[in-house]
DNA sequence: GTCTATATAGCGATAGAC
DNA sequence: GTCTATCGCTATATAGAC
């Protein structure tokens, strides 16, 4: 109480070294769960890439556990983000449902790591995720599908169930994330290119659009 | 060697008894690695949920990864099962991607546990799966692939790559077992019922054929 | 062939020096 | 605030009785 700028000298740059050491643990911990999962990943190994020691991780996330949903956190952060602002009732369904795909499967190709880790919780029955997808992302779903239905309704798309749609997009999209070693594989190469991403984006819009927008004129 | 049946009396009912609780290891390996992932699923949790000690489980498979390479391969047989038979020459393509749309649908809920076990395997990199993917599924995706250039050959189908279609008819078809609990949870149900897989089989079948079947007449 | 009892290793977490 | 040394537990795997 004695004197006000006390705390923040003392306490400031004590933040900047604490920001970037927990950033370089979230960073390690980000792409260890996603090659490893939770369990396969020790907290030695984050700790070894982050290039901390073991207990110096335990001093910014109390347990593993804590940690990992710190990750998910970001990732979360993430998946809300920029891409639904293209669902908009102004837009036409063509251009918006074009941008809306093209941001998902620019996601993927950026942060292919994330959408793994996220596909995990999923697989496993999201036991983190029950309020995120049981409100945050069901608002959501819900958002757009008002919107969708205005476009049936104006005749500018055919009926459809917006969380049929909104699923089987997210599943193309991430599986260019997820399941990149299949497509690798199949396409007889070591890792995906800028090509395969592109040619993703032209061929997930044209199913979709082709399917359910009504032609112009 | 004096009597010819002994070694066969004295071996065949062992067998069976044998037969039976490598299948009940088995059954309930699939299903604690789908839900929990190998390095989440102990050895005593498969041998309670297989109501057997678990030194009979060592019994029967040398190491928890055996044991694991045993449920992928069963897998794998599935995987590599009835659908592909839709896709010959001989059916126009609006028939055969149909059926082996309905098809993958019908596995992946008839068998979400087997598809959460390859989709894990796949989000961390398959390195148990490198030969699968490498020449088995590549040669299959090559052959899938002739039929389709055929098609489109004759003018039946619009220009595509097999490569990317079939990658996408993959992700739609399994996130219906593998994101499950996302699908559940923007619909607002518990689970998801055959009126789901249904509505599935329609959006995904719309998708394709309205993108890339060439219209009749 | 089957199962109990146990060896061994590795992991999450912490105590305590600096 | 940071790090070394270590604890306690759990999980894979096995030895050996039946």
């Amino acid at each position: 109480m004695v004197e006000g700028p006390v705390t923040d000298e003392a306490v400031r740059p004590a933040g900047q070294v604490r920001r970037a050491r927990v950033g370089r643990i979230l960073k390690a911990a980000e792409r260890l769960f996603a090659a490893n999962g939770f369990e396969g990943t020790t907290t030695a190994d984050i700790a070894a890439l982050a290039k901390l020691p073991k207990a110096n991780v335990y001093y910014y996330f109390p347990t593993k556990e804590k940690l990992y949903l710190a990750v998910l956190d970001r990732i979360l952060d993430l998946w809300l983000g920029e891409a639904d602002i293209w669902i908009v009732p102004s837009r036409g369904p063509r251009e918006a449902l074009t941008n809306y795909i093209r941001a998902k499967i620019d996601l993927a190709r950026e942060h292919p790591e994330a959408s793994r880790i996220y596909a995990s919780e999923l697989l496993r029955g999201a036991p983190h995720l029950t309020g995120y997808l049981h409100i945050t992302l069901r608002n959501r779903v819900m958002v757009l599908g008002k919107v969708i239905d205005g476009w049936v309704a104006q005749g500018l798309m055919h009926p459809v169930d917006p969380v049929h749609l909104l699923s089987c997009i997210w599943a193309m999209t991430q599986t260019y994330a997820d399941f990149a070693v299949q497509i690798a594989a199949i396409s007889g190469k070591m890792t995906l290119d800028d090509d395969v991403f592109v040619r993703a984006t032209h061929i997930v819009t044209r199913m979709v659009t082709a399917a359910f927008v009504v032609e112009a004129g």
